[in-house]
DNA sequence: TATGAATGAGGTTTCATTCAT
DNA sequence: AATGAATGAAACCTCATTCAT
């Protein structure tokens, strides 16, 4: 009991530490570049350990996935805890997701550009299951938060709060992508400010969503 | 003369040969997984003769790359060529990004997941030059159109050309990729449709750019 | 304990076996002609296994070249410990190193035509450090010898011991290198004796530097 | 006639400039590090033309070889051919083999370090028989001055010029290989001038060569 | 004679994973 | 539970040589 407890708090407690690990080197090098041998280095633990909490490199890189999901999960959850009308939450969690992206970049390199078929090597299943299950939080609270716009007479009632939800997110990503791998260009070279086109767009698309009514308030809300 | 010119000739001609064969490969395995010894044995040439004209494996994909820009860039060409109403043209390019996406969606992976830290062998200076190039002509078709679009008083005035391109592409883009990833997970599972999320977001943010007075036209061109 | 020196000592043993094999390569067929292949398999470990042990091909060659000059060492080292007087000392290190060069003919070869510029990759400090400290050891014996001789009276004090030892090592070397690769033609076709010449030239070298009292002792010595 | 004449003659010719292109190649790379790529380009011709010319890489190594060769000749022929006495000429004959060692430093390396297993590909037998002749010509040389200092009673009669010449010239050679590759390390370190060295150990050798009559003039020629 | 494209065997090294201890 | 030695497949790339033109 006390023992069984403990034990499985310890081993939890490995699981968090190797992945602390993995991170610090896949943030550095990517899914390919890292080695196991770095990995089990900076986890100061051996090779085979790794292999003890871990079926592969690519269920690490899962891992670390997944925390990277539960960071954004949060900075949701915060915004939908706000009181504050919810045009301006909304506005709020599309702040948060720049956020994000510009503090916790390595994160969103990592599930942004994950290449599937990179991933050929044995996954866990019950890995790919925790991923899916904590992207499946993300979405539950974009969605929600929509929907509830919708209820609350916000957001046009025309509108499918999952394509909302979609249609936002990607947008934003796109956006953040050109961002990630070419802000300086379209600075410097094409002059235009990706993060200003990034607000932009959001607020086009928002607009084109929102009822006649919540127009005003919107405005007030994120311009 | 004749000599020479033929032998320039069958020099190109080989080459296109193997980057034929690379891009088979690339298309099913991806870089990582690709060799340069499946890419000989589809080429039917030694792996030898293979860096005899390519500098290495990177190059390789990068020429493969610069291919797939190509045919984007002649299928925007012929949407430029067409004597349509610009607001037309505008909605017929987006149109064909998306018909890339479907029928040449090996290319499209192939661009915008493309990972730079992956590249970290030599490539050739010129190889990326020309990627860059073949990149710039394509975007400049965009924008382009746009800034047409804006002279004929369809866009807005206010709006910069570039800031227009970069928003719809990229949100086409994010949700293309969402599309490639993840498109049965929504359709089945959250019923919906991306590719008529995708049309709905481009029609959001088009409209937000429209003079007042193009929005019926525009609204007979594309829905 | 134990168990932590038991495995230090299978792991060292096990280098020694990595090097037996590698000797053994490298004396048939030279740097460039063998193959870690080759190793590996006289070894009876699997390739990857060698480069666990040691960082490259030109390591592990230094290593072998450190193990030859370590017998070397101990060959002088066993002539130095003799109680005999310093001028028949100093003969039988002379023929010490002719004994060297016929029995351990291979190690001779290594490092007397070990060419640097071959040693192009990267050849770990440590081991580098270790050659040349093996080096220095065996230079010191040929020094610290002609030094006493001088210090006893044998040897001339006009002289510096260094540039002597130099001297006797390197004319020595020479005509080794000689016998080495033209042995046959010297003594078929020419009718010399390199093996005699060798001794003739030490003879002479040695008497120019010694006390005219010591030439008798000297010559019983020697000759 | 005359054109087989004027063709023969440019073939020598091209024969020559590739010689000279590997030279450069081989005096910068070494053997093994040369590839024929670097020398056809050089050259200023095709890799294939090259095996027009010469059979293997091995065998443009022995043709430059070849000529390090007959420069070593032409400089000792004329110490030969001073009018000067015999026992001077010897003196000369050293410095001039120190001068070639400091001149013609790369050669001097080809030939004191070529290591024969290296010469793994075929090597045409003619010119391992030119090398073979010009090497002979070379000491054919110096034996010849040795029988002469004999026959003039400057050199001690009970002395065999072949013996002699081997012993001057390996050990000459081994002093050379020390300045060669740890000058260096012998002046800073050691504080040893290898090149006072040499000049010592030859007095030495020769002294005890020369006929006691000679000595007083050895003494004027060299020192 | 001259070319240079093509070859292809072979080189060293890396690294995810396993397994005996 | 933890280790870390061992594996071995596979990767990219080089280069002496040949041969059709």
């Amino acid at each position: 009991m006390g023992i069984t407890e403990r034990k499985e708090r310890e081993k939890e407690h490995r699981r968090e530490e190797i992945i602390d690990a993995a991170q610090t080197i896949f943030f550095q090098k990517g899914l390919q570049l890292a080695t196991m041998d770095e990995i089990a280095e900076a986890a100061e633990l051996s090779k085979g350990t790794l292999y003890l909490y871990y079926k592969s490199k690519e269920d690490l890189y899962l891992a670390v996935l997944a925390r990277g999901m539960d960071i954004l999960y949060d900075m949701f959850s915060t915004v939908v805890a706000e009181s504050e009308p919810i045009a301006k939450k909304i506005a709020h969690l599309l702040d948060a997701y720049l956020r994000y992206f510009k503090e916790q970049r390595n994160y969103f390199r990592m599930f942004f550009f994950f290449d599937n078929p990179q991933v050929h090597k044995q996954v866990s299943e019950e890995m790919l299951q925790a991923c899916a299950t904590h992207n499946m939080k993300v979405w539950n609270i974009v969605i929600g938060l929509i929907r509830e716009g919708i209820e609350e007479g916000v957001i046009d009632h025309s509108i499918d709060p999952k394509q909302a939800a979609v249609i936002l997110w990607a947008s934003s990503s796109g956006l953040m992508r050109q961002m990630d791998r070419e802000d300086h260009y379209w600075s410097d070279v094409m002059g235009v400010n990706l993060e200003e086109a990034l607000r932009r767009a959001n607020a086009m698309i928002l607009a084109s969503m929102m009822t006649e009514g919540a127009k005003t308030q919107f405005r007030e809300a994120v311009v």
